[in-house]
DNA sequence: AACACGATTTCG
DNA sequence: GAAATCGTGTTT
């Protein structure tokens, strides 16, 4: 039987969680009741007030406030004005970082991916350790991956766009 | 109160 | 290559 992961789990550096999402299963539960299971493709580590890439880097504000707490928790924010990033926190209370999931087996890229799965403001701050509609469990077999620099911030300078902190499942 | 812009996607 | 579209942080 899956398990799902527990605060202790997210509870680790950033760099040690994201490669560690490939290949889990993220389940999600629909107002209907009905239960999907998708596999984590690709995930970016944005990793606290140093990397000028991570938002927290300027500081905690209303916005990025969950990710200054406990990890496990989900931070949502809206890019674009169209599209809903989903971000799980790691690391203990009080160290701001967090995984960008940017793909699952049925969608490439993270704003198709919340579009599918169907989440959105409603779910920052979620905590994915207790929650009854969407959670990450174990899916049993390792998955290979391969890393490379982050997608869309050059802006952040090196080194920081530089650094291979983006997960891709290997084929 | 006004402004600039983004961890993207889609269309021409 | 460029538009779409708006919440957030910053400047006035």
């Amino acid at each position: 039987m899956a398990r799902r992961f527990d605060r202790t789990f997210y509870s680790r550096d950033v760099l040690e969680v994201a490669p560690l999402l490939i290949g889990q299963h993220l389940i999600r539960i629909a107002s209907d009741g009905t239960k999907t299971v998708y596999v984590i493709t690709e995930t970016e580590a944005y990793r606290g007030g140093d990397d000028l890439a991570c938002h927290a880097s300027k500081g905690k504000t209303p916005r990025n406030e969950v990710m200054f707490g406990e990890g496990g928790h989900l931070y949502m924010y809206l890019i674009y004005g169209m599209y809903w990033m989903m971000n799980v926190v790691t690391a203990p209370r009080g160290v701001p970082q967090a995984v960008l999931l940017r793909g699952v087996r049925e969608a490439s890229g993270p704003g198709r991916l919340t579009r599918l799965v169907g989440v959105d403001r409603n779910y920052n701050g979620e905590d994915l350790v207790v929650s009854e509609r969407i959670w990450i469990e174990e899916s049993g077999s390792p998955s290979a991956y391969t890393a490379s620099p982050r997608v869309g911030i050059d802006y952040a300078g090196e080194p920081w766009r530089s650094m291979p902190w983006r997960y891709l499942i290997n084929l």
